[in-house]
DNA sequence: TATTGTTATACTCTATAACTATA
DNA sequence: TATAGTTATAGAGTATAACAATA
């Protein structure tokens, strides 16, 4: 694969992660806040769990998730087996977001994808999963 | 296309955009100044056309040009056309880290697409041009 | 002793507003 | 007047180190 092929793939890459960005700054959040979001909107992790999701220190999780309970996206809740665990949750207002921002990212990934043919729809998925493992 | 769809095509952007990071904080730089490097590789953008080329505010660039020339790696030259007008440009020591970078995550994204079959492969590429249009 | 999470600190990244210099 | 770029300011995001509470 030539340089000239990863500069594409890495293109590509970011024109998706630009059209999320604005989708999250449509809603005025940033994209660590819509990636905490999409994560709580099927689990009630752990902070350690959160950081591991993200990449992230602990540390980094703390401000993130204060930054997010403060503006009432989530809340914060004491684990009954583990008195040091702290697990996090959707308030009713972030999960409302959360909707919201699935729907905003879905039209802006559809418009990326609406030039290509079907057949290469179908192969983009493939090959996305592949990637993903 | 469905929302589990979606999800598919936004998280394998967000594993490109791991190894990139991962690429980038390896040479202790952060993503933004690893895009800032990518596009002094073959032009000599006006502050105003990196701006552009980011989505950031001109002041967001003027401060991502000082830490990058600060540490060497960038220089400002004064247009000789137009005397409002500062362009940029690599240094040699920016040069030999850009190429360093290229490296990286030129085996970065390789190892991403290992799992994949040669034609599917060359599809990618096709469909990354589409996208990034 | 080891682990979970927070706090203190420092830095990068980013935008808005106000400014200077030039066109 | 309009444009290019900077500076001042404020806030978000991030890591490291030190800490408290719990296991």
């Amino acid at each position: 694969m030539s340089s000239s092929e990863v500069d594409v793939v890495v293109q590509a890459s970011f024109t998706v992660l630009d059209t999320l960005t604005r989708s999250a700054a449509g809603h005025d959040l940033s994209l660590t806040q819509l990636r905490l979001l999409g994560i709580l909107r099927d689990r009630t992790p752990t902070m350690a769990a959160i950081a591991d999701h993200l990449g992230l220190d602990r540390s980094s999780v703390s401000g993130l998730v204060d930054r997010a309970e403060r503006r009432g996206y989530v809340a914060r809740r004491a684990s009954a087996d583990d008195a040091r665990v702290t697990t996090v949750e959707l308030t009713e207002a972030g999960r409302t977001l959360g909707q919201e921002l699935t729907a905003t990212v879905e039209a802006g990934v559809e418009a990326l994808l609406d030039c290509l043919r079907p057949a290469d729809r179908k192969r983009v998925l493939e090959i996305a999963r592949s990637v993903t493992g």
